[in-house]
DNA sequence: TATATTTGCAACCGAATAGTTTCATAATTA
DNA sequence: TAATTATGAAACTATTCGGTTGCAAATATA
């Protein structure tokens, strides 16, 4: 059972939780009032987003609020300096090459 | 059939392939070597990187020339944007709490 | 032209995935 | 105490996924 985040963020209903839980914590029932989809679907989401980390829980009575663990996201931003570095080199070259049409002949 | 760049990023040898092409362009046969799998599951993961626009491919006589489409990358990196305002303010609220604990007190 | 090389695609298989239904547990409320 | 509420987990299902094997097409080479 692969379970890591780039597995978590794969599935689209799963980074609308994340992004919902981003702003505030909720419990699987408020979050599941905003999809189209059971509670126990939504807990299962839950589950996978808790198992890599991506998530926490807090228990308040026999309810439980769920918020999300911001610092596991920036491994997905850690993956991509890689390619960062390779994107910002590209636009340094497009960017001297316009400048360089752009110069006026003397 | 799911085919966005988040689904395309979930497999560990759809990243490492990625990973690899960004630096150079590679046929399958060529990229199929780096990994301990054969090079008909290596053109499924390539048909699957071309489906959601990643890669591109130049045919050069009967040998076909992968590289990476480092635009599509930056598609992540705008999902990422809206957690990174959240993580950066943390950051600074956790930055003021330090430099309130350094301050000496008079 | 005959052979070898590079590649994509279809068929198949076992495992994983997302979702539903049902049930058990714990906390709250009447 | 009895009923209600909030939740997780188990069992089941249809679909998708990643991989392999086998084959066909196109290009290059002998």
């Amino acid at each position: 059972m692969r379970r890591d985040i780039f597995q978590a963020i794969a599935d689209p209903t799963r980074r609308a939780i994340i992004a919902l839980i981003a702003l505030q914590a909720m419990t699987p029932n408020a979050i599941a009032e905003n999809f189209h989809t059971t509670r126990q679907s939504v807990s299962k989401h839950l589950r996978i987003l808790s198992e890599c980390e991506l998530v926490k829980q807090e228990q308040q009575g026999r309810e439980i609020y769920y918020s999300l663990e911001i610092d596991k996201m920036k491994e997905i931003d850690k993956w991509l300096n890689q390619f960062r570095e390779i994107w910002e080199t590209r636009f340094s070259q497009l960017d001297t090459l316009l400048s360089t049409i752009k110069t006026p002949k003397k």
